[in-house]
DNA sequence: ATGGATAGTTGTAAGATACAACTCTGGGGG
DNA sequence: CCCCCAGAGTTGTATCTTACAACTATCCAT
């Protein structure tokens, strides 16, 4: 809960400096920031979100330049979702963002704090990943 | 990022069996859940809410029988938000509910593993809110 | 007594999301 | 070869949560 909360979660903006994007489409930012691109329903796959809900951010992000939709040439019901520069630009000042927080959190603990952050947060991703939240409760795909 | 992925912070719901209620209102439960009743200001402030959204989440809870809107004797300017047994027992449901996925999550970890997580995060935690992040963007209260 | 500060409410608008019904494309089975 | 079904995405609609602005009610200090 604290760290909901002191991350500031609640409020809808993440209000990153430049064009303003949500806290889902900063996620679809760093899930597409690969070389292979994602169709609409990997996307939400990952996302836990709905294809409408995909489909509307996916447009909403091409009309900021942030991606471009282009139809997969050999199946043209899928599109393939491809970060422009100015979306990568976006993504890395994010990172960046999020960065200077984090050097700053980190200068404030010991080294010992450090390393058990890293080694116990590390496990916990990995673990939470292996089994989902009892209340986590994703649309009906 | 992976952690709020994992968590399903994007849905609406948080879906605790039982009532619902919205990620808002899960924490306010938690803030409530001691002796001393907030005002509905002080409530906001830890949430980082703006007073009208305080105002109609406490309305809300108040119709769910989650708790009660008392003013101050003193000063009746001020409401004392105190929780119902309802609301205690939602709230210790909502504990429940996590411990289980907690101890699911903390079984599958090794004891060093588990020891690393609670020194560091509980240091995290505490630069955290000692340094608020860069990008939390509270209301202009 | 009056004016300013404080706590809360209501009007309004915007954004994110889910669900349902739809269109468009592709791949088989008769 | 055609038709039907499944899969990807879109659009209509409703709901929920939130912020901001303007308001009311109460308190306090001068």
């Amino acid at each position: 809960m604290q760290l909901v909360r002191a991350g500031g979660m609640l409020q809808p903006e993440s209000a990153i400096p430049g064009q303003p994007v949500s806290m889902s489409q900063a996620f679809a930012l760093h899930e597409l920031d690969t070389d292979t691109p994602l169709s609409q329903r990997e996307l939400g796959e990952r996302l836990r979100l709905e294809k409408s809900s995909v489909s509307r951010m996916a447009a909403e992000m091409e009309r900021k330049g942030l991606l471009v939709r282009e139809r997969d040439p050999v199946n043209r019901r899928i599109y393939r979702l491809r970060l422009t520069d100015r979306g990568r630009a976006m993504h890395r000042e994010m990172g960046a963002a999020f960065h200077d927080s984090y050097v700053r959190w980190v200068d404030a603990m010991t080294p010992a704090e450090r390393e058990a952050l890293l080694i116990g947060l590390a496990a916990f991703v990995r673990v939470m990943r292996e089994q989902p939240a009892a209340w986590a409760h994703p649309p009906r795909v």
